[in-house]
RNA sequence: GGCGCGGUAGCCAAGUGGUAAGGCACGGGUCUGCAAAACCCUUAUUCGUCGGUUCGAUUCCGACCCGCGCCUCCA
């Protein structure tokens, strides 16, 4: 079985055709920039990682087109009580969300675009709508009339027609013909950011930007559309109806959503105190690529329970995986290659992929990887692992990299060059060899101080750089 | 009230109608001048509870209990 993904819209998995080939159009809501990324943004984004990495494995030619909300509710209330303009105050945390993302590996998309640099195509797409009757005007502002959008519901799967008993309503929002209308062009309120355009002075909703940028770059269907399970509703229903609306085809195929984290199986929250920045876990001593493997092994579409004891085991398991490649490059193996530990190396590649075209399944791929590693780690005690067997494992990582992507080491290299180090193990194992034990050990822990283990292996001394 | 997700060893977690992957932690061991590091082994007769279907269910069906999400801004 090839490729297959889980589709919201129609609530099963499918098969993966893209439109065009080779080609994968794709994509997704970015950061909305009032804030540092925390840990529950960065699942989505790791997410988002991974299927890129995994449909370029595929051999896809990726198109992909990821937003940056540079205007909202939130940045103009945050910019104006610091007194800032928009800009500056987006500026910040835009430079922010991509050392961020970078120190997560994460791969940048082929396009990453503003919102604020596309209000002239989404006055232009709220006036198609106009022309096509999908809208209708109060008090300055622009309104998408719902029940003009048959289909509406059709990506949450919410049934309107009826208020249901309970149901929330905005009794606030009395300038709306009906609840579930929503605004594309705000009307200018006193001292905020506004653009005088066509269809009045104000600023666009939250929606529109997505469809416009998304259309302009990608074409009227996506092949793929990403987020978070928050957006389903109603961001990207809303999506939907707007583009649709204007285009009269499918935006898009197939719809990926990530669960959510939870901390402690409690909300992520600001109230709770159990809120969480890169930066944060960074200040407390973990690598980057320990959250990126907490957040990656979990499925996507499982809900994912962060611990501090799991972010702690996922830096034990990349050093595991660190050590074992490690071993593969120094250890003294015999010629040749043993034909059982090749077909094991070609059959752990299999369940690998196997797994990860199952809707990414991650956890899988992962125990397929581990499996592999004990397997070949015995053999190489008992000899009968061979050099070209380390050759098939070293190359299994690597694939194993392209998508994981958390065996290159991040921390900084120290004081200490390799030829440095090499140095003062060579004085060690010679003091060693003279029995000067006192002196060997003190080159040791002069070397742990600095950041370097040195390992004693039947096949030699090697080091490591903590 | 509507829609949806989940409850598998101390923790994280995969999975299937045929008898429970993997990781972390714990414990044991190998190696070693001692250590460290590394590596190996061990850990669920059992998969929320109760019924049903079946030769057989953790896996299918029903009921119930518990936790969570969305329906309003939210990754």
């Amino acid at each position: 079985m090839g490729l297959r993904f889980y589709n919201t819209l129609t609530q099963s998995v499918e098969d993966f055709v893209p439109a065009n080939g080779n080609e994968v159009r794709m994509y997704t809501c970015g950061p909305t920039v009032y804030n540092f990324v925390h840990i529950g943004n960065l699942r989505t984004f790791t997410f988002q990682d991974i299927l890129r990495r995994w449909l370029q494995y595929r051999g896809y030619q990726l198109n992909h087109v990821m937003n940056i909300t540079d205007v909202d509710d939130k940045i103009i209330r945050n910019a104006s009580k610091e007194g800032k303009s928009l800009q500056e105050y987006t500026e910040v945390y835009t430079q922010a969300f991509l050392e961020d993302t970078g120190k997560m590996r994460l791969q940048r998309p082929e396009r990453m675009v503003k919102a604020t640099e596309h209000i002239t195509e989404m006055v232009d797409a709220i006036q198609t709508l106009a022309h096509n009757g999908f809208t209708y005007e109060s008090e300055g502002s622009t309104y998408y009339r719902i029940s003009k959008f048959p289909e509406y519901g059709k990506l949450s799967h919410i049934h309107f027609d009826g208020m249901k008993a309970g149901a929330r309503v905005d009794v606030d929002e009395y300038d709306k013909e009906s609840a579930q209308d929503f605004v594309l062009w705000k009307a200018k309120k006193p001292g905020e950011v506004s653009w005088d355009t066509a269809i009045g002075d104000g600023r666009p909703g939250w929606h529109i930007e997505c469809s416009v940028m998304a259309m302009k770059y990608l074409g009227s269907t996506l092949d793929i559309h990403a987020g978070g399970i928050d957006l389903v509703f109603p961001h990207h229903e809303n999506e939907i109806a707007q583009s649709e609306a204007i285009s009269g085809k499918p935006f898009a195929k197939y719809w990926l959503h990530s669960e959510h984290l939870n901390i402690d199986m409690q909300k992520m929250s600001k109230s709770l105190g159990n809120f969480y920045t890169l930066r944060d876990l960074v200040g407390m001593g973990y690598s980057p690529e320990a959250l990126r493997y907490t957040l990656a092994a979990v499925p996507y579409r499982k809900k994912l329970n962060f611990t501090m004891e799991g972010l702690a085991g996922s830096q034990t398991s990349i050093d595991r995986l660190r050590n074992y490649k490690l071993r593969l490059e120094t250890d003294k193996l015999g010629a040749g290659a043993n034909a059982e530990f090749t077909k094991r190396a070609a059959d752990a590649l299999a369940a690998f992929e196997t797994a990860l075209d199952d809707d990414l399944n991650t956890a899988e791929a992962l125990a397929a990887v581990f499996e592999y590693v004990r397997d070949t780690n015995s053999a190489m005690d008992s000899g009968a692992f061979l050099a070209d067997n380390a050759k098939e494992a070293l190359a299994f990582l690597e694939k194993f990299d392209a998508v994981f992507d958390v065996l290159k080491p991040s921390v900084a290299e120290g004081a200490l060059g390799d030829a440095e180090i090499d140095a003062k193990v060579a004085e060690r194992t010679a003091a060693k060899k003279a029995r000067n034990f006192q002196l060997a050990d003190q080159i040791r822990n002069e070397l742990l101080e600095l950041g370097v283990v040195i390992e004693d292996t039947k096949d030699g001394v090697r080091w490591k750089r903590k």
